[in-house]
DNA sequence: TTCACATTTCGATGATAATGGAAACGTCTA
DNA sequence: TAGACGTTTCCATTATCATCGAAATGTGAA
């Protein structure tokens, strides 16, 4: 067997806490400059130039120059989603302060996790999808039904377009901090855009949290008949 | 956030190809003697017991004594379940050998996730019981209906006595090969052991995979409604 | 042009940890 | 009681790798 190479070296990519950190920081999925990175690991700039010149050989991270800065993110989504599962081992994290509680309420609340929603907010959102059948689970993919199709093209999503995308189109992804599942994928991706778009969440900085705005949560009671908070 | 330090103390648990090795070993679920697992790992004894000492120390594995042999196996079944995880990230083994395809074509077919079912077998199953309405899922949970108290009844499960385990009762498991879900804790330790003692399967040596048996092919027929092979 | 700033490259250092040889320990068998 | 065997402990070796100081590169601002 040589998976066991593949598994080794993947978790050999988590089992460094300066790279975890980063990692942790790019699952927001948005891009960050290679100092933001090291500042939040902890590290000089040139350690956590090393770690991500690696990543970035392997395949992990890419890179975008802006300027005088080198914006990182993560490459896949899939390994964003990877991350994402071993958090859900870690467990619930240990409330070490008042401040931290604080920060873990909002991420259970609502967070991003890569390119789309996660938190309670997003499970909810699943579970009203599948309870309203414009979405039906097989296994790990969640199908879009007839009445799903007009759903979501009344949404705003163009879906012929984002099942052109090479990527999973629509598929669960384990929340660690529900421990169920949320909708991912292209459509997962879509959907959040969208809704950033409508102004319903707003990110918050130097975080993976989103703050539900109140269009947010009337727009969210409208059309999918649950209420958040 | 202080869960950087459990991620990656749990990926460094992997990240050596050796323990990487012994664990994707010991994940069959049975208990194995150091020697055995030093000979899997391809290192020599002590370096072996090195390692099972350092995974015993932190819980990852318990020992036993039984003569001059020490029988080590995974602690939990939850960290069996991890590394299962950790497998479907890695992706099908790249094929290299035809006797390791056959091997992989096995695995795939039937096999232990540490004390249940996995596999096709175990999906196909799995579906079966929801399809009957035996099962119902709920998020992560497996929910027993009804009629499902009935059918494990009938089967000689004694589930009283397996919701007192200090372990969860019924729960998904994620197939890495088949990438959908198998009927994992307690109730789908009950269930396999139960197929194991009307002998519908047989263990192969040294090996996580499973074969099964002709009155499996027909019980499987009888009880679930579905045809394997 | 010159300076400031973000980032990387180079090089040296230090720590960590996997590894196997040698030997000890305990248990089984003859 | 002696010897074989499975396993562990002790120990020295070795390799790997994260880390950071110093210097180089490249970009933006003045």
């Amino acid at each position: 067997m040589n998976m066991k190479r593949n598994v080794s070296s993947i978790a050999s990519l988590i089992s460094d806490p300066s790279r975890a950190a980063i990692l942790l920081h790019l699952l927001d999925g948005r891009c960050h400059p290679a100092g933001n990175l090291a500042a939040a690991a902890g590290i000089t700039p040139q350690t956590a130039s090393f770690h991500l010149a690696k990543m970035a050989e392997i395949g992990t991270v890419t890179v975008e120059k802006h300027g005088r800065h080198r914006y990182y993110r993560i490459a896949q989504a899939s390994d964003a989603e990877m991350i994402e599962q071993l958090l859900s081992f870690a467990g619930p994290a240990p409330v070490v302060s008042l401040r931290q509680s604080d920060q873990m309420k909002k991420l259970r609340h609502a967070r991003m996790c890569y390119d789309h929603l996660a938190g309670e907010a997003a499970v909810r959102i699943t579970e009203s999808l599948l309870r309203a059948g414009h979405l039906q689970k097989d296994g790990l993919q969640l199908h879009v039904t007839v009445s799903g199709e007009t759903f979501f093209a009344d949404f705003g999503l163009d879906l012929p377009q984002l099942r052109k995308k090479r990527r999973a189109f629509s598929r669960c992804c384990l929340d660690w901090t529900e421990r169920e599942h949320h909708l991912a994928g292209a459509l997962g991706q879509g959907l959040t855009e969208r809704m950033f778009a409508m102004d319903w969440f707003h990110r918050e900085e130097q975080s993976r949290a989103v703050r539900i705005t109140q269009e947010g949560k009337q727009g969210i009671t409208e059309r999918f008949g649950i209420q958040l908070d």
